[in-house]
DNA sequence: TACTACTGTGGGAGCGCTCCCAGCCGTGAT
DNA sequence: ATCACGGCTGGGAGCGCTCCCACAGTAGTA
């Protein structure tokens, strides 16, 4: 009884700095000084510590850690938990595995946090605040929230992907939407291609804005005239620009839909028309999401680099986190034109 | 000076439990059995303590409470992350939503835990066992993966997504695999196909096999005769398979394929080979991801609730936390046939 | 009336770490 | 030989909580 009730002690409650250190035969303050890299322990020292570490096992409490230092070494990836279903399918895995990327080779680890309606929304700033989380990553930030507002408040570092505006005044990380949707349209034109409509996102979002105006650049640059209908990033909304723009251009030739879900309903549309892809109509998409890869005939569209800006975002926030002069970079990071059949 | 550096430290020291007990003019222990929801409080004591946190906007401190407690109120989500990639799509972010509609009305906070290769899944038991997370639950679980099992032995509650053989012996949810298969055939000999293919996943793989055991059973209750290639959940695996069958019986007038993937890849071989869907070949798929959708035609595919067993997954592992008896239900969830164009 | 048995409460001890101060020792300058 | 000054080191204090023991007060029992 009293055996096994040791053997269970035993092998719950792991070593301690302190039996780390009776084993070394130094004092608690030098393996706890090893244990965080200082230079000041000689050489001999160490070596005897991380020998004692070594033959324990030993592995720092974090909770321990957290609470005499004041730094729980951990960051959230705030979700809003409703768009989470709507987002270009691989996009929540590729910024999950940027992040993890970025974290691997540190001590930090990552809280997933998803919040759903606006008054969960309300909680989570004192909720971050309480967990003392390091710093916050903010994903798909709407331009009036006001949740990273409040967090800087609080002096909790925060990145968000995405600017709100042109000169977002928080840390940062987007992808080239303008330059994004220049090359898709200017390849439109290269390829022949006279009368360009564009299926619009929603234009309170500053990247569906960036995208029209790239649009509209490529088209200025071709002395080329503007088809454009707006649409909301759902299929259902593709589909009915789609309509839209044939009943007001029945002549159009090509279309750049602001994302692959309303490439998606745009085709279907095209289809019903009886318009071949891409011999009566190009069609070019954004996110290079697994729909364009599958559909048919595949979809020629704008890859964001999805994983590397979550990498991005980690590095910021860890980088402001460690700074003692809070810098507020915005990056953007290039994207690319995947070429497929559709175009 | 002193003045910032004390709104500095109001702002960053949160009250504490103290702080609160002088507040309400009771003790230390008494806020916290308040907090705590303990029963032995009387009414009035319980209604100034909750008036005084109120005021202070008290929030306990996690870390604190974890190391006096010996317990972290958080969970661990590990993912391997070289094959987060190649989910089915919405895969990775369904189990997610699951799992945190699960713990929204929990203390729980969920660390999310990428996993990459064999090296790193060596330190991982170590590391969870250090981080002291309450519980672990683990998705896309080999047969031969180590990892389950030590975690046991280290006496961490853990709960698999999917089975790994018959009676696994480890707390898991699964869905219905034979019947999800065995329904599909069963709407093909329904729709009076007579030659039904199958591609099959990685057999090692136990879901898989039971795929193929549900395809097995439908044919032998409709008395026709089984056709089945292998291949590995990839879409050039799809691809191999389908030309290998349209190979061994040109006849074929359906197939049913272990994933959406495959699928997809056995879609592009019949295309070449200028077979119509449905009309001379029906096309069934398993997972019912985004590429089902929007595959041309729509393609009929069986439907797994990851969401639903995301959520049984975190609740089975929230039970097996808080029980004193280690029970390890096995959980399995009902499919559904999402009947689409393809068949 | 005296004893027992609760219920409710206060507060000491201690979780495992970091921070920091004081002390030890060897070195070089005086 | 003496003193000052570093580099290393040990260990006290304390982070904010939970656990638990002790004790006051009240009620029930003989």
């Amino acid at each position: 009884m009293t055996a096994a009730r040791t053997a269970r002690a035993r092998s719950a409650g792991r070593p301690t700095l302190e039996e780390v250190a009776a084993r070394a035969g130094v004092g608690r303050g030098t393996v706890s000084r090893v244990i965080n890299g200082s230079p000041r322990v000689s050489e001999e020292t160490r070596a005897a510590v991380e020998a004692a570490v070594a033959e324990l096992g030993y592995v720092p409490n974090r909770a321990a850690r957290a609470l005499a230092a004041n730094r729980t070494d951990a960051i959230a990836l705030v979700v809003p938990e409703p768009e989470a279903r709507f987002f270009a399918e691989p996009y929540f895995s590729d910024i999950v595995r940027g992040v993890g990327a970025a974290l691997a080779d540190t001590e930090m680890q990552l809280l997933l946090t998803l919040v759903g309606g606006d008054r969960e929304r309300r909680r989570l700033a004192q909720y971050l605040a309480s967990h003392r989380v390091d710093g916050v990553l903010l994903v798909s930030v709407h331009a009036d929230d006001p949740l990273p507002e409040l967090l800087e408040q609080l002096g909790i570092p925060v990145v968000i992907s995405g600017r709100r505006s042109e000169d977002e005044p928080l840390a940062s990380v987007d992808s080239d939407n303008f330059e994004g949707a220049r090359a898709a349209v200017a390849h439109l034109v290269a390829g022949g291609r006279r009368t360009i409509a564009t299926i619009t996102g929603p234009l309170d979002v500053y990247g569906a804005r960036r995208r029209l105006d790239g649009y509209r650049a490529a088209l200025a640059d071709a002395g080329l005239a503007e088809l454009a209908a707006h649409a909301d990033f759902t299929e259902e909304g593709g589909r009915r620009a789609m309509a839209e723009l044939l009943a007001r251009a029945p002549g159009l030739d090509a279309v750049f839909a602001a994302s692959d879900v309303m490439a998606s309903g745009a085709r279907q549309v095209l289809r019903d028309h009886g318009r071949r892809i891409p011999e009566d109509t190009a069609l070019i998409g954004f996110d290079d999401s697994s729909i364009a890869r599958h559909m048919d005939p595949p979809l020629t569209s704008v890859r964001q680099p999805i994983e590397e800006m979550g990498r991005a975002m980690a590095e910021l926030l860890l980088a402001e986190i460690s700074a003692t002069e809070p810098a507020r970079p915005s990056l953007v990071l290039p994207t690319e034109l995947v070429v497929r059949a559709s175009s």
